[in-house]
DNA sequence: GATGAATGAGGCTTCATTCAT
DNA sequence: TATGAATGAAGCCTCATTCAT
């Protein structure tokens, strides 16, 4: 008796509409009208789907952070790839979202990343966000620990770098690109992550000269 | 004759309040009423002195960029110093900013990065500034190759690859604080730097194991 | 033959919410989902059984009105009772719902008062509302006259300066109860209703001294 | 140098606006865009004068108090007029608003006594308009005590009373005038207030018979 | 009877900008 | 230069009601 309930339909609805147009225009300038045209549905039954706007936010969130999770424990073959080549697939992983695989994702967590500093609710979310990214990395790094194939003193730490170059080349590659060389982000970034998990430390307290 | 122009300063008193507010608030909630308090002017004023609310911006964008160019010719020592400690002094120059020094420089730096995504007079703005900190890099790092000290292949990818782990740090930093082993960042980053510019890249096109 | 009737029932249901949001939210701000909330039932289910909102209301109107003809039945002991002692258990029975017995339905009938200022429906209702209860009213006080135990010459004003007086603390026990003396409302009530119903007007027309 | 301010005459007429459409549609439903156009503002402007809504409100009140608190000491005489005198100009200054002479100020006063009921901001207010009130009618009743006119045994009681007949006169004469006998307000209302500066208390505790 | 989705109008407020003084 | 009033569009959200199931 009574009629059957689509909610679940909807808000997904809802949110790829909010991911859309906050792609493109930012939280802020995603208007719900916008919102709701993008979704096909009128702006009365978003809030009907939804508390607020900003709930519609955290559900992005929420979306973009399991389907990135999804493919991360659908591609890293745990099981059998070695650490270094998991490591490397991760790294490729998200940089080519935001350069060729998904770039409305990557924005829309560029765009969430900048709400994060401003919104405490969204700033926690996010804070779990990247929670579970590093709590992908960081097995991975310990594994190579483990089989000697890393020596990496600080895992937390190479882990926080890693994520963070991701981050500013998601920046810098949607806003500079030019200054940056074509192909060289992942390049990089493996290289850079090479160096932390081989702990190859620079001598020195303030950095004494690498080579040598 | 009239009174003497005090347009730079009350421009510069603008920049100063728009910077304020656009630190806690982000740019498309930086109201003009606000930022007017903010620079102890009124809001028709403000007007009188910037044609827009986007002019004030990329005002403040530039203010920011020559500020921080200062500090770096001021610190780098370009003349003494040895290309990896200026590289170092480099680093932590900037990511002392978001971490301590002047927390509002980075949240403007962050504010303005995620508008250069959606404006593209801003992101023309935004590219030089990139431009100019990379301009600054790349002596560096080819200094260091001449003196033998580096061997790094493509100074432009490293400077680009610095410049992303230090954007990186300012976002995770503002937002996920908790995530990153406190102090880690500058010395990861040291660290990361030192596999760059030496060319210890892993072996491999798709990144063969780093660590034989 | 299908399922009895639950009409009455859900009817009563919805009243009640109503009438617990009214209360403290007001008419206006008792929203439907809040009422039904309120009522635990469906939001589509309250316009199955009424029309609208304003028919919610009526009936609300409704079952005050009999609930307090029926305690005044009940309670003022028409039989026995001597008209001064009915009289007082009239303003007392009254007074007691808005200072303690249940505040809920005198905040319900101020409301309604309200509401009855603007809608004419709502107006007419209220006025048979006050009608009954003047109706209780006039019998007493004619009792009283006939009895020799009054000599009120204007029963009709007496009772409506009655009604009144207790209209008017209900308002003011609600709102500025600081302001009035703890305990004063239903024994000023009684000396006034008193000297209303015993004729000792004040000598002269613009109103000379009542000494004297 | 600069424009001169307005700002006086700009609040006067959104609150004469205010109170216009208040008295008429209530509180809830006066909307900005009905209340701009009784004022003749535009809608942008009355929040440029007043935060918001509710402030409009409280000054409407402000403004009706002393409107009233004026009438009332320029028509009392306090220097001549004996107190019994003065007591029945309040109340026919009272009484004589909600029949006559100044129905919108009545209805305003109704409305916001309802909205006193709902929001504290405007409870506070309104208590301490009655509280005005009050101090006006405690002299009186004093000055009579003093020169043997009263026996007023609780002046702060009758002074409750009195406004609490007046208000809920304001209720019943605009809601079910029919029920009330034309003219018998004022009257009624002088009526009661002399067995309350009296002290002529009905007998007995739970009030024995006033007769007798 | 009952559920829950859907509508569309309208609510208050904020905003960047312009204008009169 | 500077003030402060004024504008008009747009923002998010809530609402009573209707409809499909």
């Amino acid at each position: 008796m009574g009629r059957p309930s689509n909610k679940a339909q909807r808000r997904g609805q809802i949110v790829a509409g909010m991911m859309q147009v906050m792609a493109e225009r930012g939280y802020e300038r995603a208007s719900m009208p916008e919102v709701a045209k993008a979704a096909g549905l009128t702006q009365g039954l978003i809030h009907y789907h939804f508390k607020n706007k900003q709930e519609i936010l955290l559900s992005a969130l929420e979306e973009l952070t399991r389907r990135q999770l999804d493919r991360l424990d659908g591609q890293l073959g745990l099981g059998d790839a070695d650490p270094w080549t998991q490591l490397t697939r991760f790294i490729e992983l998200h940089l080519a979202l935001g350069t060729e695989a998904d770039p409305e994702a990557a924005a829309c967590w560029m765009v969430i990343s900048g709400e994060a500093l401003r919104q405490a609710a969204v700033r926690v979310a996010f804070q779990a966000s990247v929670g579970e990214l590093i709590g992908r990395l960081l097995p991975i790094i310990e594994a190579g620990n483990a089989q000697g194939a890393f020596r990496c003193e600080d895992p937390g730490a190479a882990a926080g770098a890693i994520l963070a170059t991701i981050q500013g080349y998601f920046v810098l590659a949607a806003t500079a690109r030019e200054q940056i060389p074509k192909g060289s982000a992942a390049r990089s970034t493996r290289q850079m992550a090479a160096a932390l998990v081989n702990g190859t430390e620079p001598t020195g307290e303030e950095g004494g000269s690498p080579c040598e």
